[in-house]
DNA sequence: AGCACGCCGACT
DNA sequence: GTCGGCGTGCTC
C-alpha cells in the first residue's frame, strides 16, 4: 500500500499538542511531500487553516505500530481512518525545512522534553528581517588579517604528537561513518593547529564543517585564524550580531558559498546538508549548556547530528568534563582519546600559590601580595605583560551598615547589590539600580561600611600601585558597545597596554604572546558554590588562568587565596590534569555522583513563597511515592540565589541509576505540575546530568 | 493556543 | 425560562 499518511506537528506553541496528528495525503500530493516539509491542514472543529510540519510518512501497517496508535483512544474506534482530515497543500516550497534541521528538532523534544514547537524555533532559520537600503556588508570582511602574522603561522611545522592524531582522525573519517574523538591537551599545546589541518582534508573532500567555539570572546581569534587558511570559505554567527548580518551569514551556508561555519552553541544548526566534520574547541566550557527551553547539551546535538549526517565529531580541551574523560577511557568505548602532552612553542609556567591568610599576619591587609607587586614591576620593566583576574565586577561588592547591621540587598533578588564607579548600586542579576545613598536606608545612620572588591577597584587600585602602567578592564561593564570584546582584545594583543584586568571573559582560549605573569585575585571565591561540579569548574577556570601565561617566552602564574590547603591548588600547581581526574572520580565514587549517577535537577519557582513549599513538600511526597527503583529523592533545599526578579526558587534532586530513570520522574514530576494553581507556579526546570 | 461545550447565577 | 460567566477538555 502506497504511503498515504502523515504525522504532523501542528504550528501552535502549546504544549498539549506537543503530539502528532494523523492526516491523509492527498494523491496529487503522494509524490510531493517529503518528511520535514511544511504543508497547510485543516485544524480544529471549524477546520482552520494552519501550518504543520511533516514528521513522518506513513502506510496503514507503520501507522499500526506507531505507539499513539495503540494509547490513543482515537484510533480504538472501527472508521477512524473515514475520519482523518485530507492535507490541503504544501506550503511555499522554496522554504522547505531542512530534513536534517527537523530530525534535530525531534530529537531535541524527545530529548528533553521539551514542545515540539520549541525545538522548532531553535533549529530553524533566523528570522529574514534583512533592510532593503542597507548595505549587506558581510561581517567576515571586517576580521582583518595581518600578513606577518599569517607567514609565521604557515612556517609552524607539526610535531609528532599532532600529526599522529591529525593521521588518526582522518583514518576514521575516511570511512565515512560517524567517529568521536577526544583531544585532550595541556594550554598551548598547538591543538588549533590539529583541527585546523583536519578541516583542510575535510573542505578538500568537499564537505561541510561546523566549528563551535564558547562565547563570542573568542570568535575574533577563531575567525582570524580559519580567515588566514580558508579565506573567504567561512561564515560566522553570534548572538551580537544583528538578525540581517545573521541572516546574511545563514543564507551563505544554505546555498552552498561557504563551507565552515564557526559560532556558539547554536551553530550547531547550520544549514549543511553535507556535513563531515563539527569541532567543539574548550568542551567542558559551560556555554554549551542551553538554559532557554529546549535546555540542549550541544554535545549530545552534535553526537546525535555527526550520527545522523556520518560525520566526525572532534572535542578539544585541556580540562575535559570529567564525564566525558571517563567515557573516553572505558574500555568498550567508542571514543577516541588523544594527548598532547606538550606546549607547542615554549614550556608550562611556573605556578606559585600565595596564601593570603599569611599575608595578613604579615600586615599586608591588600588585595596585591607582596610576591605579586614586585613580580608585576618587574614585568612592567620587561616590558611584558600582566593579566590580573578577579571574578567580580563593580567596585565595591558589599554595603553594611555598622548602626543597624542592614545589608543592602536587590529588593527583587536575593543577592547583594553592588557598587560601580558611576555611583550606582546594581543587581548584577536583575539589572535593578540606585544612587548609592548617603544614609543607611533603614536607620539614617550614616556610619555605612563598604567592603568586598571588583573589577572597577581593582583597577583603580592599579593605576594607583603602578602609576606608570597602561591599564585595561574588560568585563561587562566594558564591552557592552559593539565589538567591544574585539575592541579590548586587540588593544591588548597589540601592546597598547601592560595590564590586562578582567573577569572570566579574558581568560577562556586567549593567546597572547607577550603575557609572561597572570594572577588570579581571589581564587577560593568560586570554590563556594554548592555543586559537585565545583571543583570540576575550578580546576578547570584556574588551569585556563594559568595556562594564559608564557605561551611563547616562559612565564609565571601566581593563584592567591584564603584556603591553600584545597587539593585543586595543588593539582593546578603541578597542572596535572589526570591526577586531579583520578581524585575527583573517587570522590564521585564515594557519594555516588555523575559519572556513577545520573542527576535529575528539578528547579521550581513561584511568586508565593508558601505556594512553593507546600507545592515542593507535595512533589517531594509524590516522587517518594513512585519510587520503585532505589532513586535517592534529596531535598526540597533552597537555591543559590534563593530569589531572583521577584521569583522565589527551590530544587530537588533526584539521584538515579540511569538516564531512562532520571527521564521517569521527570515525567512524573511534571505531570504533577499540571494540577498545580498556574497563578501561583510559574516556572519548573529540569536538567539531567 | 484557540474554541466549543457545559453547568450554575442574575436578568428581559 | 435564558443569557453568559469562565472551568474543562479536545483538536487527527
Amino acid at each position: 500500500m502506497d504511503k498515504v499518511f502523515a504525522s504532523i506537528i501542528v504550528d501552535i506553541s502549546a504544549e498539549s499538542l506537543n503530539k502528532p496528528f494523523i492526516y491523509v495525503i492527498p494523491n496529487e500530493l503522494v509524490n510531493e511531500i517529503k518528511e520535514g516539509d511544511k504543508v497547510i491542514i485543516p485544524f480544529g472543529v471549524n477546520n482552520k487553516d494552519k501550518e504543520g510540519y511533516v514528521l513522518e510518512i506513513l502506510d496503514f501497517e507503520q501507522l499500526k505500530e506507531k505507539k499513539f496508535y495503540q494509547n490513543d483512544e482515537y484510533f480504538k474506534k472501527n472508521d477512524f481512518v473515514d475520519k482523518l482530515k485530507v492535507i490541503k497543500s504544501l506550503a511555499t516550497k522554496k522554504i522547505a525545512v531542512k530534513q536534517i534541521l527537523f530530525k534535530i528538532a525531534i530529537f531535541l523534544c524527545r530529548e528533553y522534553s521539551a514542545p515540539i514547537q520549541n525545538c522548532i524555533k531553535t533549529v530553524l532559520p533566523v528570522k529574514r528581517i534583512v533592510r532593503k537600503n542597507k548595505k549587506q556588508v558581510d561581517a567576515i570582511s571586517k576580521y582583518n588579517i595581518n600578513d606577518d602574522d599569517k607567514k609565521t603561522r604557515e612556517d609552524i611545522v607539526l610535531n609528532d604528537e599532532q600529526n599522529k592524531i591529525i593521521k588518526s582522525v582522518l583514518i576514521n573519517y575516511k570511512k565515512g561513518t560517524f567517529s568521536e574523538h577526544l583531544i585532550y591537551g595541556v594550554t598551548g599545546s598547538g591543538k588549533t593547529e590539529v583541527y585546523l589541518k583536519i578541516i583542510e582534508e575535510v573542505i578538500k573532500d568537499g564537505k561541510q564543517v561546523i566549528v563551535l567555539i564558547p562565547e563570542i570572546a573568542l570568535t575574533h581569534q577563531t575567525v582570524i585564524r580559519l580567515k588566514e587558511k580558508f579565506s573567504e570559505n567561512i561564515a560566522i554567527i553570534h548572538s551580537r550580531m544583528s538578525e540581517g548580518d545573521k541572516y546574511i551569514q545563514y543564507k551563505k551556508c544554505e546555498d552552498g558559498k561557504t563551507s565552515i561555519l564557526v559560532g556558539p552553541r547554536s551553530a550547531i544548526f547550520a544549514p549543511f546538508d553535507n556535513l563531515g566534520l563539527v569541532v567543539m574547541d574548550e568542551v567542558n566550557d559551560s556555554s554549551y549548556k542551553s538554559e532557554t527551553i529546549p535546555r540542549y547539551n550541544t554535545i549530545d546535538v552534535a553526537r546525535f547530528r555527526c550520527k545522523e549526517q556520518n560525520a566526525t565529531l572532534i572535542t578539544l580541551s585541556a580540562t575535559p568534563n570529567i564525564d566525558l574523560y571517563y567515557e573516553a577511557n572505558r574500555k568498550d568505548n567508542d571514543i577516541s582519546l588523544y594527548k598532547l602532552t606538550k606546549r607547542a612553542s615554549s614550556t608550562l609556567p611556573e605556578v606559585l600559590i600565595v596564601d593570603m591568610k599569611e599575608e595578613v599576619k604579615s600586615g599586608n591587609k591588600s588585595v596585591f601580595s607582596k610576591v605579586l607587586i614586585e613580580k608585576i614591576n618587574d614585568r612592567l620593566d620587561k616590558k611584558e605583560q600582566v593579566m590580573l583576574y578577579m571574578n567580580r565586577r563593580g567596585y565595591n561588592t558589599i554595603f553594611t551598615c555598622k548602626n543597624c547591621g542592614n545589608t543592602y540587598k536587590c529588593p527583587h533578588c536575593d543577592v547583594a547589590l553592588v557598587s560601580h564607579s558611576d555611583g550606582m548600586l546594581k543587581c548584577h542579576y536583575c539589572g535593578y539600580e540606585i544612587r548609592e545613598p548617603m544614609l543607611c536606608p533603614i536607620c539614617k545612620s550614616s556610619e555605612i561600611e563598604k567592603y568586598g572588591m571588583g573589577t572597577e577597584k581593582l583597577e583603580e587600585m592599579c593605576i594607583d600601585l603602578f602609576p606608570n602602567a597602561k591599564v585595561l578592564r574588560m568585563d561587562r561593564d566594558t564591552t557592552s558597545v559593539k565589538d567591544g570584546h574585539d575592541k579590548i582584545i586587540e588593544k591588548f594583543r597589540n601592546g597598547k597596554a601592560d595590564i590586562l584586568i578582567g573577569t572570566q571573559m579574558i581568560v577562556k582560549g586567549h593567546d597572547f604572546p607577550n603575557v609572561t605573569l597572570v594572577a588570579i585575585m581571589r581564587a577560593d571565591l568560586s570554590l563556594y558554590t554548592e555543586s559537585y561540579k565545583a571543583s570540576e569548574d575550578t580546576f578547570a577556570l584556574l588551569t585556563q588562568c594559568v595556562g594564559r601565561s608564557g605561551r611563547k617566552i616562559s612565564g609565571e602564574s601566581i593563584i592567591q587565596c584564603y584556603d591553600s590547603d584545597s587539593f585543586v591548588y595543588d593539582l593546578v600547581k603541578e597542572q596535572n590534569y589526570e591526577k586531579f581526574y583520578n581524585e575527583e572520580l573517587k570522590q564521585r565514587k564515594k557519594l555516588s555522583y555523575p559519572p556513577f549517577s545520573k542527576l535529575l535537577n528539578i528547579r521550581v519557582g513561584a511568586n508565593n513563597e508558601a505556594y512553593l513549599s507546600t507545592f515542593m513538600q507535595n512533589l517531594k511526597v509524590v516522587l517518594d511515592n513512585k519510587n520503585d527503583t532505589n532513586a535517592k529523592i534529596l531535598g526540597p533545599t533552597k537555591t543559590n540565589p534563593e530569589k531572583v526578579k521577584d521569583i522565589h526558587f527551590k530544587k530537588i534532586i533526584v539521584k538515579c541509576s540511569s538516564i531512562d530513570e532520571a527521564k521517569k520522574y521527570r515525567t512524573i514530576s511534571k505531570k504533577f505540575k499540571e494540577y498545580s494553581d498556574k497563578r501561583n507556579l510559574l516556572k519548573i526546570i529540569f536538567d539531567i546530568e
